[in-house]
DNA sequence: ATATACTTGACTAAATTAGTCAGGTTTATA
DNA sequence: TATAAACCTGACTAATTTAGTCAAGTATAT
């Protein structure tokens, strides 16, 4: 299993632009800034958040970012999902000799794995982005 | 977060070990035949497992490794840990701007990953080596 | 004696991550 | 209509980590 910097960066951003976004779009540089990620790295995730369809650009000057949906409706899931972040515990080998193709012969501790995804998964899919931001609205940023 | 092979393999290791341990000691050549693990990595493996008490070994012919307590008493947390296997889910940046120190200035989603690593550590300390042997036992290996 | 099996430490190829860099395109506004 | 802000894209790279391998032992049952 793996949860890297990408994946905490995204949803960083993602509290950052709900929490500033009133008006006008929030543009990278100045969640940049704020959350002091790499401007050019920020691009990197935007652009797959907007695949996915969790964020919508606007082009030209004054332009930037705004969310798609509601923060309620933009669950954890989505957004590390959107950013590649696989929350896959840890795949059996293909060629192992005792092979375990996950059906028939599955290895001693298939399950186990499988078991841990799914609680993980769950915490995720149960979190919100507005969860986030009610937990992060008496603090400081 | 990460969790990898070594992690995998010390916990499949040891359910092995459990299951073929009955009077003689189990050779690390055999849970290697067994399930597919290089030997060499075994022994960098099962060296930690010894140093934190989880096996231990007999040496000479005959000999090999044994469990230190009961299936029951052995938690995956205590294979995790033994292994290094961190169940951190990120560090914050020690330099970052807007320094995460996780006390004062908290970054916008420190709470998030802390909640995370408990919830996973929670599960692994509920699960203990015997509860694997059992979910295994109707299966192949 | 000797073969089996544990013990330790150093080394390495491959993969992954966390970015950087360069060269765009779009569009509000002066 | 020129310009600068800001999005957009793809290629590249240094550092780190992983998953081992390799070599040279030591201990002990038979």
């Amino acid at each position: 299993m793996r949860l890297t910097s990408k994946g905490r960066y995204a949803v960083m951003a993602l509290v950052d632009l709900a929490r500033f976004n009133n008006i006008n779009p929030v543009s990278l540089r100045d969640i940049s800034l704020r959350q002091g990620i790499s401007l050019d790295y920020l691009e990197q995730i935007f652009s797959k958040l907007r695949k996915k369809e969790i964020v919508q650009s606007v082009r030209g000057i004054q332009g930037g970012y705004v969310l798609s949906k509601k923060a309620k409706e933009i669950k954890l899931t989505n957004i590390l999902d959107a950013v590649d972040e696989k929350v896959k515990t840890l795949q059996c080998k293909k060629e192992s000799k005792k092979g375990c193709n996950g059906r028939t012969t599955k290895c001693l501790t298939h399950n186990l794995w499988d078991e841990l995804e799914n609680h993980i998964n769950n915490f995720f899919e149960k979190k919100s982005l507005d969860d986030l931001i009610k937990d992060n609205t008496e603090k400081r940023f």
